[in-house]
DNA sequence: ATGAAAGCGCTAACAG
DNA sequence: CTGTTAGCGCTTTCAT
């Protein structure tokens, strides 16, 4: 019933190895032959089975993109990114979610589920010493990184030292001394965003000559409801921060709500700036250093396709686009 | 180098069928014999080839997810559901994203994409008369559909009617009688979720004795952005609505910025209800219907795994889940 | 520039 | 319960 290479040979007069040159833009094909077999092709209404030309091949013209969660503002703006890439360029994508890396049931890993399937992958916020993300490197397949640095691999990111330094250069420059942190993850490991951002933080107080007091540090797990308990937590201060740099608008959002129950309006009692340019940072007049989130899915797909696409090994590339400070209502100079 | 079912069965002194079935859990293979296997097998770190499988089988063990976009919260959640069932299931998530229907440029037909390369497919939010959606069933895959219905066909769904009664319902029973609503498309479409609850807001309004002023009947488009312009046209009627029912959560959003903008203030001078149950409606105290959006993703996930399993053609489910009005500080009785 | 033929690695009857 | 044997539909040398 399904039409086969076969068909489309025998229709066009030729032999199969000549339909699949034919068909897949391979050179050493006369032109005529080439146009009289797409329109045969064409009129049969011929695709060529997948599974076939993968077995035979052994390209999978696949990419695996792996990800802690696939909802969230964040993740699925990447992943549109990545999307739009890849379908132009021809390619499926296996969309596969791996948990919170604290999650409390271990999953299991992702590497026998991407294993002969992808051509390579993808993958967004994982950290460095993440298990799914040992397990994808082992694959051994070429694999870009979005959100986090490993020697010797792709990535695609923004300089989270600087996008810190901004937020918390923004605040300093409003004339804030007693600025407050909160953070998303301990800033143990290196090559990750919690982690350079948090040096940018107190780089950028250091060079103020502002002390980076420890009760002004709070975690906010990179959730609202983080940022709305952490805010809450740093109202208890005796002295109370005049401005919160959240390394999340998400955090922020939960900050500034935080401070509203607590009858504090955001800018003029307490400033607060985030990263990201989340969508609804502007509704909620939020300031924030943005982040070109969608490109940097972009680019990674677009990185890991050239290197596919190549004959030789790749040197592994660093893609770093630039973010930009918003400034919006949710900062202003001290009250005082 | 990569190893094959060949080098397992030699290893374990069978033949590859066997392997094959003790592998794959089918019956008939002596439990003794089926254990040595798999033990062989997860030694050799053998996994079996997609490719082959497919191709002798027949079978993708994957499934098409079409959506219009990859990012906004409506579609990443669903999509989170769905990804959260296929996963279980073993089965891998072919991700493809249309664009919206209205979109300037006319995208390539996806039924090329997913043919030969999916059991089945799943669309969101796509409506009946879509091409898109046409093309994916013209494949005559298992399909079901998130947020809108076609005759024939498996669906997961609320009752859009009822989610904008009990919408309607809520701001009349405060005692609002000046409604407008702010609609995402025009509801001429039959099936549709636009249709649906305009239906729902009609009727309420006709039981309650009220009138349906076309002055107070804005488009949407179901975007922030949207519903903020819907709401400052409103604000320009010689009698301004007390209430407004946003077909959707961000429109709501739109429309109470645009309250704010003009001095107004949600809940004690115009009444705003959503439908969602969006991430940010609690922040931005919103009262709204909430709809299971996750679940939808799920259900239709496991309605089509049921499908494709089955040996039998199924006879097409419709799934609808129940919404809930929650009730927050952007409703309340009329000013007067 | 084109054809013949040998697989790619697995599944699925069909025997036994 | 297990083995034998054809393919599944395409790609890819190797000839021509």
């Amino acid at each position: 019933m399904t039409i086969t290479i076969r068909d489309v040979a025998e229709a066009a007069g030729v032999s199969t190895a000549t339909v699949s040159r034919a068909l897949r833009g391979l050179p050493n094909v006369d032109e005529e032959t080439r146009a009289k077999i797409k329109a045969v092709a064409l009129s049969m209404d011929y695709v060529i089975s997948p599974s076939a030309s993968r077995l035979a091949s052994g390209r999978t013209g696949s990419i695996g993109v792996v990800t802690p969660r696939v909802a969230g503002w964040y993740f699925s703006t990447v992943l549109s990114g990545v999307e739009a890439v890849l379908q132009q360029a021809g390619m499926d994508l296996l969309l596969i979610s791996v948990g919170d890396e604290a999650s409390p049931v271990p999953r299991n890993l992702v590497a026998p589920r991407l294993n002969r399937r992808v051509d390579g992958a993808i993958t967004i916020a994982l950290a460095p010493q993440d298990a799914q993300l040992q397990s994808v490197l082992s694959l051994g397949l070429p694999t870009c990184l979005i959100g986090a640095a490993i020697e010797g691999v792709s990535t695609a990111s923004i300089d989270d030292v600087v996008a810190a330094r901004t937020a918390t250069q923004h605040l300093i420059n409003l004339g804030h001394r007693r600025i407050a942190v909160i953070s998303g993850a301990p800033p143990g490991e290196f090559f990750t965003a919690p982690h350079a951002r948090y040096l940018g933080f107190t780089d950028s107080m250091r060079e103020a000559g502002l002390a980076v007091d420890p009760a002004l540090e709070m975690r906010g797990y990179f959730t609202i409801a983080g940022g709305e308990s952490a805010m809450a937590e740093l109202l208890t201060q005796r002295e109370r921060p005049t401005a919160v740099f959240a390394m999340s608008d998400e955090m922020a959002f939960g900050a500034m709500r935080s401070l509203r129950s607590h009858g504090l309006h955001p800018g003029r009692d307490v400033s607060v700036v985030g990263i990201d340019g989340h969508d609804m940072s502007e509704l909620l007049d939020l300031t924030t250093v943005a982040q070109p989130v969608q490109e940097l899915g972009r680019i990674a797909a677009e990185a890991l396709i050239f290197q596919i696409r190549s004959d030789e090994v790749q040197a592994p590339t660093h893609v770093q686009v630039p973010t930009q400070l918003v400034v919006r209502g949710s900062t202003a100079p001290p009250a005082n």
